[in-house]
DNA sequence: TATTGTTATACTCTATAACTATA
DNA sequence: TATAGTTATAGAGTATAACAATA
């Protein structure tokens, strides 16, 4: 409730709207930047016909060969049963294998196939270059503070 | 790809998996942190039985009185359709008016009132003590910086 | 023709709950 | 009793498309 003072005003040009209380508070600005930085993201998947979580599960496995999905529901802080539906489309897609655990029977060990590995960098490559035409306008030291800040602000509590 | 730099690897305390790929993503990053941050905001909202677009709109008619429909969607960045259900459940609360423009009879002019404009004045205290209280370990200079960052990241384009 | 507000509809994402088979 | 994986279902949240009234 406090007058704009971002210069938005722009005399005659148009209406100027005020969202000087919103635009104080982080979690806006978050939602804001995430929103556009999503569509980004999923542009850059689009070709691959990745969605952003598929993507997130199928990096997972190729870092972690014979990884669980029950870890993969704890290092995502997703539901297990969310799990579930990607991993049966990705292993449709012969880009991962559930196979049997030695030790545990009700476990899946996921590993990536060899055309799981390749599609997975390529899409990891135009991701990059999409981020890195984006965020163009931004050094590298300020990524790199924008990302440890927001590592920061995910591991609170 | 890469081996895991962050010292994740605790030797034996338990498995640890890496997300070194996905840490160096900025949108990964901003995914994470805004789960973590949007959690904080809804709870911080739920005493005032208003959701996060719910709020924004509120804020927004609060800010610039006689604001209409569809100026709101064009701030926050929605469809027009999706102004409808929650400028209907502001007015039917009693929080926001809406009343005739002289010049356009399409048009409405939204107006917060006496109780609209109070609640939401607790609620923007409310979350800014929730967002305070999380965000503690941060200097104020820091929270500027992030705050900035995330503004010319929706700026982008 | 374009714009404002509206309605109805559909879609995406995700969580919840209940179940089985193991441990 | 607890855990891994699974299935079915339900709920948010949001966009799309079509429409009437007005500009």
């Amino acid at each position: 409730m406090r007058v704009a003072e971002d210069g938005d005003i722009t005399g005659e040009a148009g209406p100027a709207f005020s969202q000087a209380d919103l635009l104080d508070l982080t979690g806006y600005n978050m939602k804001r930047a995430y929103m556009r930085i999503y569509a980004d993201f999923t542009e850059a998947l689009a070709g691959f016909d990745l969605r952003q979580r598929t993507f997130s599960v199928l990096s997972l496995v190729v870092e972690n060969p014979e990884i669980r999905q029950s870890d993969i529901a704890r290092e995502l802080g997703i539901e297990r049963s969310g799990t579930v539906v990607i991993v049966d489309e990705l292993e449709g897609r012969r880009l991962i294998r559930r196979a049997d655990v030695p030790g545990d029977r009700r476990a899946h060990a996921l590993t990536a196939t060899r055309d799981g590995i390749a599609l997975y960098r390529r899409a990891l490559a135009e991701i990059a270059a999409h981020e890195g035409r984006l965020m163009n306008g931004f050094t590298a030291s300020e990524r790199a503070l924008l990302n440890a800040l927001l590592r920061r602000i995910h591991e609170l509590n």
